[in-house]
Parts: C-alpha cells; structure tokens; sequence
RNA sequence: GCGGCGGUAGCUCAGUGGAUUAGAGCAUUGGUCUACGGAACCAAGGGUCGGGGGUUCGAAUCCCUCUCGCCGCACCA
C-alpha cells in the first residue's frame, strides 16, 4: 500500500508526464490546501509556454480523479489540490491496518553500520557524549523501523601511549582497589591521578614508557592489566547505556585495538596502489583538495615517523573492515564537527584507495557542541566537564520533584526516569544536529512547549480516554466532519513522509518537530470534538480510532527517538 | 590565510526556491469555557530573515561579496 502522498505524486507526475515526459510535478504539503503542485512555472519555461495555461491543462487532467474533491489553479500556476474524504478515510483506514502506520519498509534492505557514542577506556563519559549516543541511537532505530539491518559499532578509544601511565598507575594502586575504583564509576579520577604522576614523576614517566613498549610488544602479563582496564570501563559505560535506555551493547565495542592487527596491511595496501609518500619521515597519502595554514598539500599520515600508527590508519582499516567483513552499504559517523576535515580526508583516501565506490557510502553525521546557558562550552560552575552520569541523575532528581509537585503518585522512580531520560534526549534531538544547542533544565523538563515531557504526558493523556470507557465502545469506522478531525487526519497521514526524510538528512530533529505538530492538531481536535461524550455511538468510534491512531502514532514516533511513551503519567 | 558550520520575533527554535499576512513554543497583554486528567483554548502585540549586490515571473531559501560567532588546518585521538 503506498502512501496517500505518493498516490498524490503519481497521479500529478502522470498528468504533468503527458504535458512533458518525466516532468518533476513539485508536490508539496500545502497550507493553502492539502497538497500543491509547483511544477508548472519551471516545465512552461522549458516549454516556452504560459505557465497558467499549462497548470490549467494538468488540472483538468486532475479534476476526474476520485483521489481529488477539488484541483485548482492559482497565482501564476500553482494547482492546489485537496483530498477527497473518501481517499483521506480510505488512507487512515489502511494506516490503523498497518502494523508499521503505514510506514514503508525501505524497497531495498541496507546494512547500515553506525558508528557512535565511542567513549574513552578510563576516562568519564560526559556531555560531549550524550550528543553522539543519542543521535546515533536514534538513527539505529529509524534505520531498523524502515526495514534496514542495523550494526552498531561502538569504537571506543581503548589503545595508545596513555595506557602505559594507566597500567603503572593500576599496578600503583593494586589491582583490587584499582577496580573497585574503576567499579564505583571514578574513572576521571584514576585517569588524573596517572596523569599528575607521569607529569610530576620523571621515575614513573619512564615506566609508562616501557609498559608502552611492552604493551605494543604483546607481552602476556601487559595485556592482562591492559584487558582489566578495558572490561572494567565497559562496564561502567554500559550503566550509563542502561540508564539511557540506549540500545549499545558489549558486543557492539569495536575498540581501536581491535584493528591493530589490520594496520600494516592497511598501509601496505595504500602503498601497492602508489599512494604512500614518505614526507619528513612519516608515511603519508595527499588527498587533493586539503592544504595547511601555509596553502601547501595537507598529509593524511597512516604511518607516523616512529613506525606507530595514529587514528588515522584505525579509521582506514575500520572502513575496510566494515565494508569486506560486515558488508557495509552505508557507513555512518556519529562524531563532532571539530573532525569533519579528519572524515573528509579518511573518506577521500579510502576512496583512491578504491574501498568506498559508488556502492558504498560513508558520511560523518557530524554535530555542534552542547552549551550552557551562558552560551559557552556546557561546563560545571567550577568550570569542569560535566560528567554524564551526573547529568543524568540530576535530571531524574529534578523530575522527581517536578511530578511530586504535580501531585504524581505513580511509580515515581520509574516515570521520573522515563521523564528526564526523554527530557535530555528530546531537547538535543529536536534541534537540528549542526547547531550548537543551549542545555537549559528548565526549558527541557517542562510540560508546555516542544518538550519531551509535553509529548510523553499527550500520549498519556489520549491513553487515559481508552481506560474511561465505560459503555463498551471502541474503535471503529472513521468519518470526517469536523475541520480539526481532517486537520488530524492529514497530520496523521504526514507520518510515513517524515520518517523518510529524517532518514535522508539523519536528522531526527525532523519528527520531533512534526511529533509536536500533531500533539498540537490533537490539541484542537480533543479542544473541539468531545470523544466519550459524542452524541452516537459511531461518531465515538470513529473519534476514538483517531485518539488510538494518534496515540499509536505519538509511541512509534517517540520511540524511533528513543524515547519511553508511558501508559501514565 | 584557507576551509567547515552557524547568524530568522525579547528568549529557544522550525522553515533551504514559491504565493497577498515568514511560522511554532516560551515570555507579555486581553478574552473564553459548568476543566471527557487544561499538555487548556481563542486573540493581540512583537521580525530591515546579519549587511550589500546578483540570478529569477518569484529568494530566508540559489550565486557573489562583506561582517560577526564557533570550530578545524602533519605525526594526540
């Protein structure tokens, strides 16, 4: 079953098609009716004709359309169109039928890697975080609600020259206590206590620097602290996974370490292919395009002049990883736009190299930074990062508070959870990805506004009308009267569209912002069309499969974000 | 210097070629309803869409230029 919108695009592209073949006929939601079609003005310039003359054409073609109650022309050549009721209640009819509302498996299947989240071994989680987890988590579900198989890599940085101070450190302290402190979460502060050390300690810098060695050596007893480190921090991301209700599991780590033994055939590879140059000692490849500070070609460098590998061979062999052993067909980045250049470089070589073609695609979804309410880098007052862990608690304090004062007598752990997990989320959703956005609790946390808690408390709300039946009725055949049940109706009907073009543009900010639309055409429909209290028994139905459609639809949506939509509230 | 992203109402943001009134939320002001759990509702005020130029029948949207902010620009990831 396509959706109305495409029924709409075919039957205009086939009217404009006999004007022009293959014309684009532009069709748009429209606020002057249900639908315009644009496509007049550009097909009578090729032409050469009137554009009114030519829309008038199309629109006569359009007019026996049973999918149309009315096709007309206006302004220069705009044909507005507007449904018939039959073909909206016939599209809401298949919609409630529908076990995905309608919403189209991809005609094509994709393995879609996801590359997300990717927190530091020994080192905190913090907000510089929430924004790639999130996001990423996000667009995993959108890709998988469309049908798409969906591997999520979580490419932890679990491998480098730190872990030499890391293990002295952790021998430093005894293992036992070294974990337990791990176990409780403090991984900033044994990161920083190594640090002071290998700063302050010229003794202890030297031992760092052979664990370095001997780690990179493969040394048995090495790799054993080494895997310590690693699980220990896994673990305490995976509490913060949890809390999040993030979908990111053990078996989705792909540390950096997991490549290392692929990197030698990485560069080998670029070298067969005649792209390796030797520049100041380092094994470089030249990308066109990027220049330095001093306009001169900038190296992409895959083999640092000490013979060790940087995060630029990890990237390289990743790609290569994901694209021959999991099959890849699009490969995304969930990473902050300071690494943009770093993508743009790692994609160019990877396609001279020949591993990126046309069948293979990579992007870095890229975002802005998350900010306080003084506008600059969100930091703790005694100008710290926040941790995220603490982030999250904070929140799920203040929306305890906020339900106890409403009077909330529910489970409150579980819904004040619920309530500032979708809080933070929805907030850094629902502002377009390459912006920065300002974190300001009370804006997010509110009931009223384009809030998560707004939209969580209107699916609860449409749920409790199902609860307060008391005469036994329930959802049945639709009919449209009222101008707020239509407006709903093709709100509803809008749902399938948003989803795809969030995927297109990875921008989930695209159905937050039409979720708070149709919370908003409930609103006025609910404000104008008593449901329980309708005066027959068919116009309650009727109004109840509109509540249950809604509701359905407010769940689906929010959980495509990621987000719990409760029964109560 | 080069490059990327951003600059839309007091605040937070939608809108990336289309229509005479550029939208929403919050805040402000006024009004309405015996409140299907008021997430009320309706209305009003508030904008040179950073400035300028260009393309077009039509530009917040495309191109050029200037400006401001953030970020990046070889061996840390």
């Amino acid at each position: 079953m396509s959706s109305l919108y495409e029924q709409v695009f075919a039957a205009t592209a086939a009217a404009f098609g006999s004007v022009q073949e293959g014309a684009d006929p532009v069709v748009r939601v429209s606020d002057r009716a249900d639908y315009q079609a644009n496509g007049a003005m550009a097909i009578a310039k090729t032409l050469g004709r009137n554009p009114r003359d030519l829309a008038e054409e199309v629109a006569g073609m359009l007019r026996g359309n049973p999918l149309f109650a009315k096709v007309e022309v206006a302004g220069p050549g705009f044909i507005n169109l507007d449904l018939s009721a039959s073909a909206v209640i016939a599209g809401l009819e298949a919609m409630a039928q529908s076990h995905t509302l309608g919403i189209d498996r991809a005609p094509k299947s994709k393995t879609v890697v996801i590359d997300y989240s990717s927190p530091n071994v020994a080192k905190e989680m913090h907000v510089g975080h929430l924004r790639s987890t999130v996001i990423g988590d996000s667009l995993c579900r959108l890709f998988e609600l469309t049908g798409n198989h969906v591997v999520r890599r979580n490419h932890i940085g679990d491998w480098g020259t730190p872990f030499g101070m890391l293990i002295e450190h952790l021998l430093d302290l005894g293992e036992e206590s070294a974990v337990s402190e791990l176990g409780m979460g403090d991984l900033d502060g044994f990161y920083r206590q190594a640090r002071t050390k290998f700063d302050a300690d010229g003794h202890f810098r030297e031992r760092s620097r052979q664990r370095v060695v001997a780690l990179q050596g493969g040394d048995e007893e090495t790799l054993r602290l080494w895997r310590v480190l690693v699980a220990e921090s896994i673990r305490y991301f995976d509490t913060v996974y949890q809390a999040l209700n993030v979908g990111l599991q053990e078996g989705d780590v792909r540390g950096e370490s997991f490549y290392n033994d692929q990197l030698d055939a990485v560069v080998r590879d670029l070298d067969a292919k005649g792209l390796i140059v030797v520049s100041d000692g380092a094994s470089c490849v030249f990308p066109p395009g990027f220049t330095n500070r001093d306009g001169e070609p900038l190296p992409l460098i895959v083999r640092k002049s000490d013979e060790g590998y940087g995060y630029a061979a990890t990237d390289l062999a990743a790609i290569r990883d994901r694209i021959d052993d999991v099959g890849a067909d699009l490969m995304l980045y969930v990473v902050g736009a300071p690494q943009e250049q770093h993508f743009a470089m790692i994609f160019a070589v990877a396609t001279m190299a020949g591993w990126l073609t046309e069948s293979v695609e990579a992007v870095h979804v890229s975002f802005g930074n998350v900010l306080g309410p003084d506008r600059k880098m969100f930091k703790t007052r005694s100008g710290e990062t926040v941790k995220l862990k603490a982030l999250l608690d904070e929140g799920i304090e203040r929306s305890r508070a906020a339900l106890i004062e409403r009077g909330e007598r529910l489970d409150i752990d579980l819904i004040a959870s619920q309530v500032a997990m979708g809080a933070i989320k929805y907030a850094d959703l629902s502002t377009d990805r390459q912006r920065d956005y300002i974190f300001d609790w009370d804006r997010m946390l509110a009931f009223e506004g384009n809030t998560g808690p707004y939209l969580q408390y209107a699916h609860a709300r449409i749920r409790s009308i199902f609860r307060r039946i008391e005469d036994g009725s329930a959802p049945g055949p639709i009919s449209l009267t009222e101008p707020q049940e239509r407006a709903l109706a093709m709100q509803l009907l809008a749902l399938p569209g948003v989803i795809q073009s969030a995927i297109e543009t990875y921008s989930p900010s695209k159905l937050c912002t039409y979720l708070f639309d149709l919370a908003q055409s409930f609103t006025a429909f609910y404000e104008a069309c008593p449901v329980l209290k309708a005066q027959d028994q068919a116009l309650r139905s009727s109004r109840l499969s509109l509540c249950e459609l809604t509701a359905s639809t407010l769940r689906v949506g929010l959980s495509a974000l990621g987000i719990d939509a409760p029964e109560q509230m």
